[in-house]
DNA sequence: AAGGATGCTTAACAAAAGATAAGAAATCAG
DNA sequence: CTGATTTCTTATCTTTTGTTAAGCATCCTT
């Protein structure tokens, strides 16, 4: 139950077993369905997610559309980190693709955390450097490359998702509508001159 | 000479008279003309940049383009952060947009102080959380807003920068030509029907 | 299995942005 | 101060995307 948590964190810092068991008894496992609403938008987020198994998009509201911001994996902690960090109203929702099996710290628990085990502090710092390269690639993806170009990286570096995510998820994510994708999808099927 | 350093630091971990020498000594100080590169493309980034004074300009190069990723005001931490972090070559490039007045921290001496002054850990992780929601929120401009209305906002959120930077890099950092911004421009000054 | 929702594709048209080029304006260096 | 870059604007044309709507397929639920 705890073992993917456990390898992910030893790539960050190392934990003997006590260290171990403090960190553990900070979680809590939770079980949930698809269509499940982690974190809601207007509300803050007390809650920060490690995915065990399952799929988790985090969106934004656009009128009546959602927005897909990102999508978080397996192994990956899930959050609405601004506003689990800032204390402020969600902008965005976090909600689940599929059935989940979560490890679940409140923003007080690892409060505590910080205190009685000041290795955290390593930890949650790195994770935070990895999600700003992370950001920041797919930043410079919007200044570089064309809607066409992104959705080619997100194949090679995604191709996983593709058969997970609807695709209307896909294309807001990579800032087009859904019609625009289905076209550059079409386009790409045919190689060059008919 | 320090009294910026220690005020920002102060808002994120207070530290004593003692930790205050401690963290001045990783430092040195640096001046630097307009035009500079503190990091260039394909070199790894071994620096970080406390901005005294000054514009620090992060660019990738597109063809023979420069594309702006983000610009450093006075203050702030600057470096080509996926480079310093994960020593790899840059993809970016760091340039003065005006004279700098700099302190500057090698990697190796930051690692130093994460052993001498773990308190920095706190720091640094706060500091890599903050750049990391204003990344998200720079994203989100580009899943939900059009180009002109990111225009609007960077018109409201950095006035200052309007008269201090070059708008064909105001218009790369918008994801957009200089043509196009120029269009918007003007396209913004009439009101509505003539 | 049937009905209803959801998701994908396609078409037609409008709106916006990219590319290229030329000229005006501002800035910089000697 | 003046010639030379650099920057900004404007115009024209092309390409792409957005919008709306319709049709079809697929998935889910009852």
């Amino acid at each position: 139950m705890f073992s993917a948590l456990h390898q992910i964190v030893g790539q960050f810092v190392e934990l003997d077993a006590r260290e171990n068991a403090i960190l553990e008894q900070a979680f809590t496992f939770k079980k949930v369905p698809k269509k499940y609403k982690l974190t809601k938008k207007g509300e803050i987020a007390t809650e920060l997610f490690f995915i065990n198994k399952g799929l988790v998009r985090l969106y934004y509201e656009k009128g009546k559309e959602e927005i897909t911001g990102f999508i978080f994996k397996e192994h990956l902690f899930a959050s609405s980190y601004d506003s689990f960090l800032r204390k402020v109203p969600s902008l965005q929702t976090l909600e689940t693709l599929e059935a989940c099996e979560l490890l679940v710290i409140t923003y007080q628990k690892l409060e505590e955390l910080y205190v009685t085990l000041p290795k955290i502090n390593v930890l949650t710092r790195k994770v935070a450097e990895q999600r700003f390269i992370n950001g920041q690639q797919i930043l410079s993806s919007f200044l570089l490359e064309s809607p066409e170009e992104r959705y080619r990286r997100f194949e090679v570096q995604h191709k996983d998702l593709l058969q997970r995510v609807p695709q209307n998820m896909i294309a807001s994510f990579l800032g087009i509508t859904p019609v625009s994708l289905s076209r550059i999808r079409k386009r790409m099927q045919q190689p060059s001159s008919p």
